[in-house]
DNA sequence: GCATAATACTTGCATATGCAAGTATATCGG
DNA sequence: CCGATATACTTGCATATGCAAGTATTATGC
């Protein structure tokens, strides 16, 4: 295992793996949220007028249409988001932020930067914190996904 | 969104997630194998006698016990790992890598270095590549997930 | 030694997700 | 304008996964 591009991405995933293990326990415990829906949370809050169409958020999330359909509906009946049509395109169905929503994105997010801090904790200063910042960015810039 | 543990931990995720797609087609496509099934073949390669016992797999994957089993059945029935006991402890139940599994694996494995390959080229040079390799090196270097 | 606790694995049930097909609407080419 | 195609979303079905409970075996405390 030579090549420092396999060595990257195995490191890459397995890291996210375990980060992603971690907020999957503390979400669920604390605000009874999944990552994904989290992560559904933060798209619409980073978008123009806090929504979104289904598809952007498949793309946005790399998961299927079908996954946003179903991920939104519990969502949408306990108020976080709420539907929207398009004048013009009677089908697109908007998903948008709830002030309901914004507050349980709020909470979650001290849970993610609590945890965030855990994970690089004692192993990471800033300068090292700085300089993954800045090659990572290369790598989000261009994707629509990036939320940073 | 200032704090940089914050901005790397959510770049680190869905640099993941854009990565993992891409394998999940190619995986899926080309060898019929799933990302996970890639990387519990990766761990049993890595293991001593290129076999681990199902927790031991568990914790390494960052999944539950009862994905693993219910992971290794299929794998097991189409030959690319076979299940051993141990000799002083009867609860235990080794998962080996086959030579059928491990010419399975040295396959995708050209797979994987090709995404991985395609994924960094353009934006990465060496010494960014070095760079990232060092820093997340840190970070698994602990945990007994590590497969670099 | 023996009862209790811990560990390894499996299984039932519920949730999450993708793919393919279905429905509704919009766009395009003539 | 109209049929063909494309797009947005939903739904049926199959697979993947976690949690909790169940079974079998080993370790611990007395």
């Amino acid at each position: 295992m030579e090549d420092s591009r396999v060595i990257n991405a195995l490191r890459l995933l397995q890291t996210a793996d375990e980060i992603r293990a971690r907020l999957a326990g503390e979400f669920s415990a604390v605000h009874g949220l999944s990552v994904n829906e989290f992560f559904l949370l933060m798209h619409l809050d980073n978008a123009p007028a806090k929504r979104l169409s289904r598809v952007e958020l498949a793309k946005r999330m790399y998961v299927s249409a079908s996954t946003v359909t179903r991920m939104v509906a519990p969502m949408e009946k306990l108020g976080m988001v709420d539907r929207e049509a398009d004048a013009r395109d009677a089908r697109l169905a908007f998903v948008v932020l709830s002030d309901a929503g914004r507050r349980k994105l709020g909470e979650a997010r001290e849970t993610f930067a609590k945890q965030a801090g855990y994970f690089f904790e004692d192993r990471w200063d800033e300068d090292d914190l700085t300089q993954l910042s800045q090659l990572l960015s290369r790598l989000v810039a261009g994707s629509a996904s990036n939320l940073t």
